[in-house]
DNA sequence: ATGAAAGCGCTAACAC
DNA sequence: GTGTTAGCGCTTTCAT
């Protein structure tokens, strides 16, 4: 690995004036053929492309974008929690095949839901002029945004409701799918049910708590004695707070937990005390291979890929013009009964 | 959601000049501020960054790199299979840490394996002037980079070789993983396995399928009879693949898959005919929660975080000027006893 | 310490 | 059909 400082590549590339000097044309000829614009006679082009080939040209689109009309990048940034964790992964592909059918690319970017680095990853986005922004934040507020989205770029939230800003928005029915969640364990049974949740701060997170509770509320359940165990970020924080629950004087027949990660380190502490028979769960967001364990893991699953594909949408939406009032779109999550959730509560 | 089709930006967005204007300097000192530049005196600094500031101004950095020595648009590539692959995931937040320490950005795209979007997505990224580009190709053959690579784009191949190329590469010891995870087989006693793996043009696939033939071999196993079943490359295809091997005549006591999502069709299969615990499975690549299946899924896992980081690495490496010769790292894959590998064959 | 002029690679506007 | 000129927003070079 030998390391020589200043290395510099020669920068041999071809520019549109060398394919024009080639081709013996002018440059605004080579810019015809290359952006496949009319009246260049047939002859001409086969000129212009052959030298094209010759000299392997590929047109600098940032250069290309500096004086085109309407300014656009043909470049969008999406910013998730983390691009390894399969709900992200699953938005970023809807997104990515809506936007590859327009030749748009995609920067990627992962927050781990941490409020700097958005700001940082943010800002470097906008540096590059993407066209448009779609965000999983994580500040409630957004309205440092607002100028951004009156220059004209679109801005799209995704799975998380901001604040401070009015713009087109898609997220999964979180309290309804929750209290539909607790519905079932509670028909189920259950009485004694727990909450485990992400960080209170997240606006899924308090919707899920809300749609839990409401519905203890609507069946007579009084909500004061009922553990709600908030800010589990992770496996490990989920895991400890459930062995600690069940350890604990009054452990719960059943478990709500609201988030992927929170689900998992739920599973492995109810494993750990060999009660993942005994004890029902029911978690927000599907988990990879929740079909294959012992028992299957029932869940409220959302559409991840879903939500991508319609904030892409509606994000060329509006780079096509569509002045219309914000729209908020809800694409729905569905109850997945696979075993876990319909474990009855022991006799007493 | 009503539709005005030519809605313009009124793009009034403030550029170097108005913050010059605002702050009654020259454009270059602007410049200096805004790059940290030296030269310039603390009360023009103020003025200036007050001037920015109440323009909201943010440079444009597509425009600043057209002139900028060395031409960097701190922007690098990731291609891979599939964004929405755990695997790829992986990598993907490998290269993103390493990229973000740097101010660098990260188009991500997915390929499907599919050379034709391989082509496509590639040309997306050249256009846009990637300053590297991380690739997990579906074709072998990547000559057609060579020119790319001498103007200057430092390439790195991660996960998979290319050949007609010498560049950096980043993968994993498919060959002899392939053949430790048969060796782990045949020492729990197997002496009928079967082999299933993905695509045949795939050089991951071409050496996993190596390291099990060559293993077999080195302890004298006979691999005429031995179920060789290739090109699978979804979970269904290798689902059905695995339910005809179970139905035939000589079923097979052990199974080695050569990748996640033949792993996953595989445990499908078992468990439909009830054989999950009587036939025995290793499986190349590690699988989502593959510790809380019953049995737990032994495989040889790979580490996909670590590729991705030391694939930056090493484009940042080339991007600083290094001009040694490639370097080819191997990023070895672990096996993981879990159960599933251990299972012993069925006594004749 | 500061700025004027030139130019990066391309497209827009307008000639011919 | 085709070319010329100007200029996108910025950095460079070089003067002051």
């Amino acid at each position: 690995m030998s390391t020589d400082s200043k290395a510099r590549r020669p920068d041999t590339r071809a520019t549109m004036r060398d394919v024009a000097a080639l081709a013996g044309v002018g440059i605004k000829t080579v810019s015809r053929v290359i952006n496949d614009e009319p009246n260049v006679s047939p002859a001409t082009i086969a000129k212009v492309r052959d030298a094209a080939e010759r000299l392997d040209y590929h047109p600098d689109l940032n250069a290309g974008n500096l004086r085109r009309t309407g300014r656009r990048t043909r470049t969008i940034g999406l910013v998730v929690g983390s691009v390894a964790n399969p709900f992200s992964g699953a938005v970023h592909r809807g997104v990515e095949d809506t936007a590859v059918e327009r030749g748009v690319a995609v920067f990627a970017s992962s927050l781990d839901d941490d409020a700097a680095r958005e700001q940082r990853i943010v800002g470097e986005m906008l540096r590059r002029r993407v066209d448009a922004l779609i965000l999983t934040t994580v500040r409630k507020n957004q309205s440092r945004l607002v100028a951004e989205q009156e220059r004209g770029t679109a801005l799209v939230f995704v799975d998380r409701e901001p604040a401070g800003i009015d713009a087109d928005v898609v997220v999964t029915n979180n309290a309804e799918a929750a209290a539909e969640a607790t519905a079932h364990l509670i028909q189920v049974g259950h009485r004694r049910l727990a909450y485990l949740g992400d960080r209170r701060e997240l606006w899924t997170a308090q919707e899920r708590r809300r749609g839990f509770l409401d519905q203890l509320g609507a069946v007579g359940i009084p909500t004061s004695g009922v553990p709600v165990i908030e800010d589990l970020h992770t496996e490990d924080a989920a895991y400890a707070a459930v062995l600690e629950l069940l350890d604990g004087p009054h452990p719960p027949t059943g478990l709500f937990t609201s988030q992927n990660l929170v689900t998992i380190g739920a599973l492995r502490a109810l494993r750990d005390r060999g009660l993942h028979r005994r004890i029902a769960l029911v978690g927000f967001d599907d988990v990879p291979l929740g079909d294959m364990l012992e028992p299957g893991v029932t869940v409220v699953a959302q559409n991840p890929y879903d939500m991508g594909r319609v904030a892409a949408r509606r994000a060329f939406a509006r780079m096509d013009g569509d002045t219309g009032e914000p729209v908020r779109v809800v694409v729905p999550s569905v109850l997945i009964p696979r075993g876990s959730g319909e474990i009855p509560p022991e006799p007493a």
